[in-house]
DNA sequence: CAAAAGTCCTTAATATGTTAAATATAGAAT
DNA sequence: ATTCTATATTTAACATATTAAGGACTTTTG
């Protein structure tokens, strides 16, 4: 028996740096970060969300996203609206610049999204996808 | 069909957070961060290594693991060595109080990553870790 | 052998990760 | 209505991630 304590943990950190590797020239030439690219392309699909929520589809801490989201709103990529029912809610959505800069980037990424399926094969893309959804469902 | 762009690596972000979930309570009690431990581990198996090594095998890049390795320094846990055939180069090994901190809390890693095993089936920790296997081939 | 090119590590600058604590608002309890 | 508690977000402090650039040493080239 091997040494394996975390290995697990690693295999997900390097998988996860190879997945990367099809997007991450994408994303220089864009400017964005990983994480500035993740809250663009989830307040695309979601019109709006408010900060919880968008943490928590983004896989952001919320000190982190309050950040992200500043230099976002600074540079008049995303709309910060406080919610009328709940005073203390921050309601976030894109500026239509944001929601033009993610159509002309869009297509590259799912371009290269789509070489990496055609290397690794559509099944264990499928079966991989499910293994990691039933790890995801260890943490309740 | 579904928009999945990059919902692989969100996947892969979510599910090495579940499996973190095992581990991070031991690290808290410790003080170590994730980082500071892979380190530790990697060296315990090792014996001695470079740094450029050592970064590899942590899926640390270079200029995080220089301070790293600073403050483990600093902390009298790892000893840093120039080595002599090569001046450029730094070798890395841990101190006698590092190697014992390691064998007092490796054990409850241990269980920790057996509980997850335990958790998730034998099986399918086989299938995964096949499949992060060759995702992790897919960047040259 | 001296200049050029390459390698290893480090520093710098900016962005995010992580935990704890502070703020502000909302809802429940007395 | 006031206090207590809970929730949503933010700030603070320290650690790491990422890219670019610098310095020291090696190897290659001419």
């Amino acid at each position: 028996m091997q040494k394996l304590e975390d290995s697990l943990t690693l295999q997900l950190l390097r998988s996860r740096e190879s997945a990367m590797m099809f997007f991450r020239p994408i994303l220089q030439e864009t400017g964005f970060t990983e994480q500035q690219w993740r809250v663009i392309r989830v307040l695309n699909d979601n019109t709006q969300l408010d900060a919880k929520q968008l943490a928590e589809r983004c896989c952001i801490l919320s000190p982190s996203l309050t950040r992200i989201i500043s230099r976002l709103e600074a540079d008049g990529l995303i709309i910060r609206i406080r919610s009328e029912h709940d005073q203390r809610i921050t309601l976030l959505s894109l500026s239509d610049k944001a929601t033009q800069i993610f159509k002309d980037v869009s297509p590259k990424i799912d371009k290269a999204y789509a070489r990496l399926i055609a290397k690794l094969g559509d099944e264990k893309m499928q079966q991989l996808s499910s293994l990691l959804t039933e790890v995801i469902r260890l943490s309740p």
